[in-house]
RNA sequence: CCGAAGGUGGCAGAGCGGUUUAUGCGCUGGUCUGUAAAACCAGUUUAUGUAGGUUCGACUCCUACCCUUCGGA
């Protein structure tokens, strides 16, 4: 297996570094990320942020809740306001006025999210801006211009995931797409990054062989991180671990490894325990909006949905509890779930603010309640305490 | 008391002399995983102020009564 630590060091040396602090187990591992916008540990779950902003949170709320690394997306940011406009206002960070690292997305799920209204060829992709309908080309060389451009910390080579539904030769032929754009990708990121660093996404769908001649693909390239992505990562939980396991022992352990859109605390427990170091995902922000809390394993609920509390049931509306008991957040210290429920049964706005505090500080805790774990060498003992219950 | 308008499912609010019938909100349940998502899907009430009349058939037309709102005494 190709070693990657004197191209790694070449690139990583005054962008990002790895300090590991812990390892438990064979494969889940604590390291210290520096980048030019400050340090946080991993395991790490990274709140989404898509169009500049964890939806209804401050910077102030992101602070609180211990997030040191969030999401943009690189397509959002490109329609509205523009890269431009970012680029006017001194970068991402000081757009949002966050002070921490920013990963932009590259554009890439939107190949699959938005593929309705997409053309894809050889060098990029056409594609017409929902809001108004305009034609637009991206390409992996734009989208890491846009994504430098942004500002952000942790750039994602711009990569065409596969489907779950994808057939072998389908899923071949978006690794290769995959392949080929990542060495444009970096070709460019090359050129004109400065403070950046740059992580490639493995794809290669539901199919072992082809999952491990995309890793090998993008762990040849002088990439920081390594993501796995493609549209089963995360939405299946058993394709997910499924695929890890296929490639845990053959990814390079001196880089990041990154599962893209995992997810819940299952799925978290499972990549984690699989050598795991990041991972976002849109699920805590959007379900707290739709009025689903996240629960810990104290708080009950069935096998199915054991970790979620739909708080808009008229029978909390008279509960004088916190959401959970073991959660620390503002809303906890703050608020009983008869209020909150009611906030959202008067579409009151501060309804979808509270909720997503709650959720996201459930998550960071959780994190750091692993990360502690591995510190110590329990971290299966934790696993077993949650995925038991 | 006089004049005007009107009374439709939990609420709001269309429609028409005759297959099924709005629709929205609410309520109940479900979905949610690199965010076109404060979204979406499904279910829920088989409603026509009361009493008569006309008609093969009335929520729809006619009569009386009751009630509501707005004007005027």
């Amino acid at each position: 297996m190709y070693t990657t630590n004197e191209s790694i060091n070449r690139i990583m040396k005054d962008t990002i570094k790895l300090e590991k602090i812990a390892q438990s187990g064979k494969y889940a591992r604590v390291f210290e990320v520096t980048t030019e916008h400050g340090k946080f540990e991993t395991p790490v779950f990274m709140p989404v942020g898509t169009t500049g902003s964890i939806k209804s949170l401050s910077f102030r709320d992101i602070d609180e809740l211990g997030a040191r690394i969030i999401l943009a997306n690189t397509y959002h940011l490109f329609l509205k306001p523009g890269i431009d406009i970012v680029k006017e206002h001194g970068g991402i960070n000081h757009f949002m006025n966050y002070n921490s690292t920013i990963l932009t997305d590259s554009g890439g799920f939107q190949i699959m999210s938005l593929s309705k209204n997409l053309k894809i060829e050889k060098d990029g992709v056409w594609f017409r801006s929902y809001l108004n309908g305009d034609r637009f080309f991206i390409s992996p060389e734009l989208s890491i211009d846009y994504q430098i451009g942004i500002g952000s910390d942790i750039i994602m080579a711009f990569d065409h995931p596969s489907f779950i539904s994808d057939t072998f030769e389908e899923a071949k032929y978006k690794k290769e797409h995959t392949k080929d754009w990542l060495m444009k990708s970096f070709d460019e990121f090359k050129k004109k990054a400065s403070y950046q660093n740059i992580f490639g996404i493995v794809q290669g769908g539901n199919y072992e062989q082809l999952r491990k001649e995309s890793l090998d693909d993008i762990q040849n390239m002088p990439v920081n991180g390594i993501a796995i992505g493609g549209e089963a990562i995360g939405y299946d939980k058993n394709q997910t671990i499924q695929t890890l396991d296929w490639i845990k022992d053959y990814i390079d352990p001196n880089r990041l490894h990154y599962t893209m859109g995992v997810g819940d605390i299952d799925d978290i427990f499972e990549v984690v325990s699989r050598g795991i170091d990041m991972f976002d995902c849109v699920s805590p922000t959007r379900i707290a909006r739709k009025g689903t809390a996240i629960v810990s394993f104290e708080n009950g609920g069935n096998k199915t949905n054991r970790f979620r509390k739909d708080i808009t049931k008229s029978i909390y509306l008279k509960s004088f509890d916190k959401i959970d008991p073991w959660c620390d957040c503002f809303t906890c210290r703050n608020y009983s779930i008869g209020y909150i429920c009611h906030l959202f049964r008067s579409h009151e706005l501060l309804a979808y603010n509270l909720l997503s505090i709650h959720n996201l500080r459930m998550m960071t805790k959780l994190m750091e309640e692993i990360r502690e774990s591995i510190k110590l060498n329990t971290f299966e003992e934790l696993k077993a305490k949650w995925m038991n219950y």
